[in-house]
Parts: structure tokens; sequence; C-alpha cells
DNA sequence: GCCGTTTTCGGCCCGACTGTTTTCAGTCG
């Protein structure tokens, strides 16, 4: 039996937290279950692993009891505990808690008094007006229900909408509320502003002299379906592809409370509230209320927030509760997409691409780049054209000529090769060795098991030819979870073989992800974010990988191509 | 269930909205 993974763990807990809250437990208990749920997720090393080390009470969030729990999941597959509830509670009962407005106290209660147990039977109850006869329940509550299923709530999760198509929206909803006579200020809170993968809504938070005008304005907009509750505090409204939005208009000495408000995370909010707790401070979206003077503080700005609490402004890419609020906490110094200087994988109509070798160069010079190397698909199909050696050889031949009639620009040329399933590159040696730079990807048979995975990738840091792993994980955000493969042992692999990671900036991608960035850098492995880019227009997706860079606490020293290329040349595995 | 310039017990963020309520519990963000 295969250990289970960290992402197994997690959803383990969830599961406990959703059953405990059914079971009727402290709230505080299951807030515990779900941040140890986070904790696991997000942990960068091998829970698993820890566990049998007996340190995974190191991790914040982890206790003696969760420790055991972790224990008979890797012993006996299962928790006792949840083997209990499962019995006690049938799965239907989480799926109803997914109506909004249906939580687990009041699910508990129908389960209790009426034996519903699933989606199909709350739904025939409120057709029969039966959940009325429970006390505590009413009319309203059966209408509630009937307009979530009639909604398509029931069928699906919330979709979640990736950072680059919520930052179009956003910023078209920002310029058109600022372009309102009453607009003071105007910005974007939320996910959004934290560059998180993906949100679930908009937050938009405004000054304003005229505030119900201002609320009544996002109704008006093209981009806006429906808009409820307009009034003097703000509006709600959701977009033609069904994303909330949430504007909340406030005075603009109160500014500051509500952009940090709003910006979240949830988890960097409580951990700092509990912290004002303690000096006696409450902080709200309207101010900082001191307990010793009775006063309430309101901050025009984020700076005048943090400093209440003693604390440096913190940028909100960090603001996960991911250390950004521990004692002795140095803001680092945050990689910018200005400190890019070049761009190290690309395409062009040599494979699956769209323009030419002279359009990505101009393209990448125009763009303010230094120097951008071609990184055509390889031999092995499945991309646009096959590049056979002979014809990379030619490819060679090309990029040296565009190069060479550039001014004050390097074009390099390289490959994406394939990483076969057993770990080697898809071209000859002689011929990558032709190459300035070589990136292995893995593009083929996902699905082989973590041990054969990890092989194969580690095999492949091991070629003395293959300069930097593409998307490390294949993962796409919200679509496909990626090959597994032993996180510590491809770090481990890059280090000792001075392969360079890279943070592929397709914002579907975002690869490697925050989490295993942040570890890759802290054991000194070279980052490298790229554009992956299939034409012009796609170069500037290295924001992305930048906003994943940030959000992985990255400062420009731990991103190699910040580099000027002489710099950057002799890093290569191949010039060491 | 976790955690400790509250350290082995007693706390654990803050506010809005809704519906069913005679004063509040549940849900949500």
């Amino acid at each position: 039996m295969p250990d289970p993974s960290n992402a197994q763990i997690a959803a383990a807990f969830d599961e406990l937290g959703d059953l405990y809250e059914l079971d009727g437990a402290i709230v505080h208990r299951v807030v515990a279950y779900r941040n140890a749920a986070k904790a696991v997720r997000e942990a960068p090393v091998s829970i698993a692993a820890l566990t049998r080390e007996g340190k995974v009470t190191q991790l914040p969030g982890i206790g003696k009891t969760l420790e055991e729990k972790i224990s008979a999941l890797l012993e006996t597959g299962t928790i006792p505990a949840a083997e209990k509830l499962r019995a006690k509670f049938p799965p239907g009962l989480v799926d109803m808690t997914r109506l909004p407005g249906v939580g687990p106290k009041r699910v508990r209660k129908l389960f209790d008094q009426l034996g519903i147990a699933s989606l199909d039977a709350l739904r025939e109850a409120a057709e029969q007006q039966q959940l009325r006869d429970v006390k505590g329940f009413g009319p309203k509550f059966e209408e509630t229900v009937l307009a979530a299923f009639a909604a398509g709530v029931a069928e699906k999760a919330a979709p979640r909408t990736l950072l680059h198509r919520a930052t179009d929206m956003a910023a078209a909803i920002v310029d058109a509320l600022q372009a309102h006579p009453s607009a003071g200020t105007v910005a974007v809170a939320g996910g959004v502003r934290r560059l998180t993968e993906s949100v679930k809504d908009l937050d938009v938070i405004a000054t304003s002299d005229d505030p119900a005008g201002l609320a009544g304005a996002l109704g008006e907009l093209d981009l806006v379906e429906s808009c409820s509750v307009a009034g003097e505090a703000g509006a709600r409204a959701r977009t033609h592809t069904g994303m909330p939005i949430d504007l909340r208009v406030v005075a603009p000495d109160q500014l500051g409370n509500l952009l940090q408000h709003f910006t979240g995370s949830k988890a960097h909010n409580v951990r700092l509230r509990e912290m004002a707790v303690r000096k006696g401070l409450h902080v709200s979206e309207y101010g900082v209320l001191d307990d010793a003077t009775g006063t309430t503080h309101r901050c025009a700005t984020e700076e005048e927030v943090y400093a209440l609490l003693g604390l440096p402004w913190i940028a909100p890419e960090l603001r996960e509760d991911r250390g950004e609020l521990d004692a002795g906490f140095i803001h680092p110094e945050l990689v910018t997409q200005e400190d890019l200087r070049g761009d190290l994988h690309c395409h062009t109509i040599a494979s699956d691409g769209r323009a030419t070798i002279e359009g990505m160069a101009h393209a990448a010079q125009a763009r303010g780049l230094e120097y951008l190397c071609i990184t055509d698909h390889s031999a092995t199909h499945g991309f646009g054209n096959d590049v056979p050696a002979d014809e990379l050889l030619r490819q060679v031949e090309r990029v040296r000529e565009v190069d060479a009639s550039m001014d004050g620009f390097t074009l390099l040329i390289g490959t994406e090769t394939n990483i076969l399933p057993d770990g080697r590159p898809d071209y000859d040696d002689d011929v990558l060795a032709q190459l300035d730079w070589v990136v292995g990807s893995v593009h083929t048979q996902f699905q082989m098991g973590e041990a054969e995975m990890t092989k194969r990738i580690v095999a492949a840091l091991e070629h003395p030819m293959i300069d930097c792993l593409g998307h490390p994980t294949g993962r796409l955000i919200e679509r496909r979870e990626g090959y597994t493969f032993d996180l510590d042992a491809v770090l481990d692999a890059a280090r000792r073989t001075g392969s360079m990671l890279e943070i592929n900036g397709n914002p579907n991608r975002r690869d490697l992800r925050e989490t295993h960035a942040r570890a890759a850098a802290q054991a000194g492995i070279p980052i490298v974010i790229n554009s992956d880019a299939h034409g012009p227009e796609t170069l500037d997706v290295t924001r992305w990988g930048v906003a994943t860079a940030r959000r992985a606490w990255l400062t420009k020293d731990d991103v190699v191509n910040t580099l000027p290329w002489r710099d950057f040349a002799p890093l290569r595995k191949r010039a060491r």
C-alpha cells in the first residue's frame, strides 16, 4: 500500500471536519481539522514521511491527536473515527451543505426529524412543503432550497475562475466605476489582489460621495448580468459568466481598514486579529478598536492598520498565514516582472507555435527583454510539427542568423525535449550539446506511479545536457492534478546535479506551484520564470509566473533569469 | 483539537444578513 499523499491526508481531515460538524462538535474542534487540512495541503514535504519520523507535530496545527490519526491512516489505510462517523451520517448529508443557507446544523435537524439524507430527498421534501413542519424552518427556507436547485447549485461545486480572466474582469469593473462622477478611490481586493491561482468571486472596494449611485452603476455594466442589494454600503452582483461581484463603499478615512479586510486571506485575517486581541485591540473592516481607550482608530491606508499592530505593511501575495505574521518576520524584497531580463522557453512555427523565429525575437526585444531562447518541442510527436534532429540543427543555423541581425539582443537556441518514460531526452547527446539551453519536460504517460515518475524525473535531472525541468508537475489549475512524484527526491536531485527548475508562467499552469517553488528556493535551487509562449502575445504571461514566485516569497536573487545572459550562462549545468 | 509574554486549562476574529424569531441561531464571507 503506497503512502497517502498530502492531498489525500488533507482530504481526510476535511472530511473529518465535516463529519464532526454534523456530529455537533464545537466549532473550534471543526476549525482545528480544517486548519490541519490546510497545513497538510500546503506542506512542501511528505506528511507521511514526516509522521514516520515522529516529527509531524512540528507542523503548526498538528497535535498529538491528529498525529495518531495520520499514523492510523498510514498503517491501516483508514481512520477509525471517520469509519464510525460515516456509519452514522450518510454521505448525502455533506452534499446538502453545499446549498446556500443550508449548513450542518440544519442538515442534522432535517436528518434527525425527517430522515432526509440526500439532495434528492431534500428537494422532494421542499416541493411537498414538508420542511416547514420542523421547528425553526419555514416557507422561506423551502423557497431558498428550491431556488438553489433551480439554479443548478446542487449539481456541482461553485466554479473558480483563473486569475488572468478574473484580473481582466476586475480591471474592466474598476475602470468603469472609476469613470463614475461620484467615484473617489476604486480598488480590487480579495484573491485577485493576492494573485491567487483562481478566485471564486471579485471583491471591489471604493470611496464615493454618492455610494448608492456608484452601487447602482455596477448594475449597469455590460458584463454584469444581475445586481442585488445595491445600497449605501455597496452592492452584490453577478457577471454573465456567473462570477459573484462584491462591491463595498466606505468613507475615505476607513479605506485602509476595508482594503485590509477584503484582501484577506481569511487565514491571515484570523491570525492577525488573534494577535491583535492579545494586545487589547480588535480589528474589523471599520477600524481598530483599542480596549484601553475605548476608541476606534480609522485608517485611511493599510500601512496604518499594520502599524497599529506593530507590523510592517505586508504584500498581499504573502497574506496566507504562511509565516508572514510570525515573530521575526522580515519582509522579503519580492521579485517583479521588470526584474526579468530573459525568457528561456518559447515556441515557433517549427513546432506548435504561431510565429516565426524573427517574430518571437523582435516581440521579446520590444517587451524589454535582453535575451530569448527558442525551445521548440522535440522529436517525438504530439505537438504540431515534429522537429527531428536534422531539422533542429537547421533551426540552430536560422537562430544564429537572426541573432547576428539583432542589436542589443541575444537570441538563443534550445529545445523543450520530451523526457521519455525512462528519463532520457529524445535527442542524442551530440545534438543537445550544440544547443545553448535545454528544457526537459514530461508530456506523456502521466499515469505512472509515484516511485516510477520520481525515478524518471531524477534520471532526467541527472542528464548532463538537461539544464532545466519544465512545468515540473504537469498540473493544470482547476483541471488536472498533475503527476505525482516525491518532491523531496526531485529537489535533492536538482540541487545535487545543478539543475534549474521552471516556474511556467502559463496562467493555466503556474508550475512549479507556489508552495513547491518556495521549498525549491529554500533548498537553494535556481528558479527560472518562463513564458512557454506559443506566440508573441503570450510572452507577457511571465507576469503570472512572477505572481507565483511572489507568493512563494521569492526575491530577485532566487530567480536566475533576472541576471543578464553573460551571468546566467555560466550557471547552466553544461557550462559548469 | 490546538496552543501557551494566559503554558497543561480555558480560551480560540469580527460583522452582516436571514428567517423565524419574542431575543436569536445559523450561515456566510
